[in-house]
DNA sequence: CAGTCTACTGAGCGGTCGCTTAGGATCGGC
DNA sequence: GCCGATCCTAAGCGACCGCTCAGTAGACTG
């Protein structure tokens, strides 16, 4: 239950200090935030961050890195053997809207603090943001050449599948009424509207 | 042409600050800006700022407070003698991203830098985007009401589809090949067709 | 028990931050 | 020609920034 991204992060400092700075950089901003909070927040003097990170930037590219690949892994797996457009999709939406609600603060850093990122490891990060977008693009696309969907602009749909799932993470609070099931659910569902699907 | 919400803004020298904060805070965030900075982008010393401004959050407020009034004039001048539900969430839409296209920075100043505002500020702006958001819900909910539309979810919907307007301001791109009028009608060609309204 | 290694503290360096202040330039009104 | 008002510059204040480093406590090794 309490399972998350950072349970693999060894060893145990090296872990809070990154969950310390997910905290910070989500309330704060990158910027707004000084290297003394986050080793305070991880229960340590401001030195001892730079035993386990070189730098303040260096700690954003290892939470963007992390947590990119943790949204690419459950996409990945959330199609995986899932075999109508429809039904792909749906599982599609559902796991990219769910994933956004559940690790909001996470995801909150990495859309708004991509800029803070150095250029090469901004690169690194783009580069499987790409992925992430030719996932949802090419499902569109394969339901559209199966004929399940009615999509006059694939590029354009696609783009706003995405931007609907990841908006999540800005306006999610989990105080309100809504689980993240339930807003991976809605999702899905206005996707496969959007897309002209039969309805099931 | 080249109009646009700060035009109106006197003397000059806080107009040149305004434009100079909007385009530093959103390349470098709020935090990451300094006084100097945007002093210097004005055109002017460090210290003339605060002629102009009390404090840089004074700025932020300023700034934030201007856009949000301008996006809701924009709406609710939008849906103005439009008389037909699906007709006016169309026309509501259409200006709704079309404008986070066109101000997709300073939008993007606002989504990203809300936090930064200090409290008595943040709750004057929350109002403002209470009043955004309710024009949109209302329209889905008196569409609903009038049979025109086919929702189950109400709330839900209604926050997708502000939810994909407004993100528009995060990855539009003006050297991109769609122009603000082409985001403006998809975004609105999707939200019909996530209310269920008959194609037309 | 001496020696070594790792994780850490606390002090502090050089630099930048938001903001203030003393004073200069420019102006219209008298 | 002098006045006050306005807008500005240059200098600088105290605070805080990212980061370094000498020194230490504790665990492991032989």
């Amino acid at each position: 239950m309490g399972s998350d991204m950072w349970d693999a992060v060894t060893p145990d400092a090296s872990r809070r200090l990154l969950r310390a700075a997910v905290d910070s950089f989500g309330e704060l901003g990158y910027h707004g935030t000084s290297t003394r909070h986050i080793a305070a927040g991880a229960g340590m003097s401001a030195g001892a961050l730079y035993v386990h990170y070189r730098t303040k930037a260096d700690l954003l590219f290892q939470i963007a890195l992390t947590v990119h690949e943790s949204v690419l892994a459950e996409l990945e797996d959330a199609v995986d053997g899932v075999e109508e457009p429809p039904a792909r999709v749906r599982a599609l939406m559902y796991a990219f809207a769910c994933w956004h609600a559940r690790h909001h603060r996470a995801a909150r850093v990495i859309q708004n603090e991509l800029g803070a990122l150095e250029p090469p490891h901004a690169a690194r990060i783009a580069a499987l943001r790409r992925r992430v977008r030719a996932l949802v693009r090419d499902e569109v696309r394969a339901g559209a050449a199966a004929g399940e969907f009615d999509v006059a602009d694939v590029e354009g749909t696609a783009r706003a599948m995405s931007s609907l799932a990841i908006d999540v993470c800005r306006w999610y609070r989990p105080e309100g009424a809504r689980t993240p099931d339930d807003v991976g659910a809605l999702t899905a569902h206005l996707c496969l509207r959007m897309l002209g699907a039969r309805p099931s």
